[in-house]
DNA sequence: TTTAATTAGTACTAAAGATGTACTATATAT
DNA sequence: ATATATAGTACATCTTTAGTACTAATTAAA
């Protein structure tokens, strides 16, 4: 299976939460409560995400907690992969500096993961954490919302 | 970063080996000299894919060796990975079994990431071992082959 | 201004997983 | 028979992830 950290899963649960209470903040206690994670796990989740994205707005001390940045239909679910696992890229053999492969030097991929993994960023970042929320009625959301990746030609 | 585990990697570039002597086979051996990978990392690798798919066949004894099972335009990137990575998803959140997400009892998602996978095994599925071979100029191969994902609308 | 509540930062431990290596058994062409 | 080659399994090690803990900094409210 590829995949996602836990983290990553936590973190469209939780930002799931706070998306449903648009408007009013919420404590790491409160998101624990209300999402049967622990609240380690929330506190450090919540922590990372302050760290390595604008994905949330925090506030401290008492009546403190975080919101959402912005609406949950802005919020890609590449955005939040990025953010707690790091570039969207199913192989570690081209990375951002274009560098030869260092298991072989006579790989002969040259750079075409790149593209493969230019489908799959595009094709979640197409997808919105409002998408993937419930009630199910508002899944599928939008109405001729599809997802085309005609334009997207490997080559 | 997504991870694909090194195995698949180090498969596809065997496997594109094998592709390109098309109809002769070859040894654990020679693939390894000719991949730069090590002999006991193409050993483990090739006995895996004799375990786990159908992508192979080997011979054993004197002169025996591998060779690829069909030809490499049939073989798509998504059954290379489901071989070694087992099914592609990217959360263990919703498995086969349907059964709810045992790290919340009160998870909000339902199964939205199953459609999430499913545009992204689609998405392999479209791209063929042959599409990620050298030399560059077979590449983009088939004129007019788009990945199109038009059709596949989430809900 | 004190207190309680709350996030921020960091560090450590334990568990899990991936990787690389090794050894023995089985099969086959010559 | 023998050399060659795959099959199966087991294991040690390295890396990553997940979970826990502790201290510092901030802020609302009594």
């Amino acid at each position: 299976m590829i995949k996602l950290n836990k983290m990553t899963d936590y973190a469209v649960v939780c930002l799931g939460m706070l998306a449903r209470k648009s408007g009013s903040s919420m404590s790491a206690t409160e998101l624990s409560k209300e999402t049967g994670l622990t609240l380690f796990t929330v506190q450090k989740l919540l922590k990372l995400l302050m760290a390595k994205s604008e994905l949330i707005l925090a506030q401290r001390g008492s009546q403190g907690g975080y919101i959402l940045n912005k609406s949950s239909s802005d919020i890609s679910v590449a955005e939040i992969i990025e953010a707690l696992d790091g570039p969207i890229a199913l192989t570690a053999c081209v990375d951002s500096s274009d560098s030869m492969c260092d298991a072989s030097n006579i790989c002969f991929l040259g750079g075409k993961w790149n593209k493969v993994n230019e489908v799959i960023r595009k094709t979640l970042n197409d997808i919105s954490l409002d998408d993937l929320l419930n009630p199910a009625d508002t899944f599928p959301l939008k109405k001729n919302k599809e997802i085309i990746l005609k334009e997207i030609t490997i080559n």
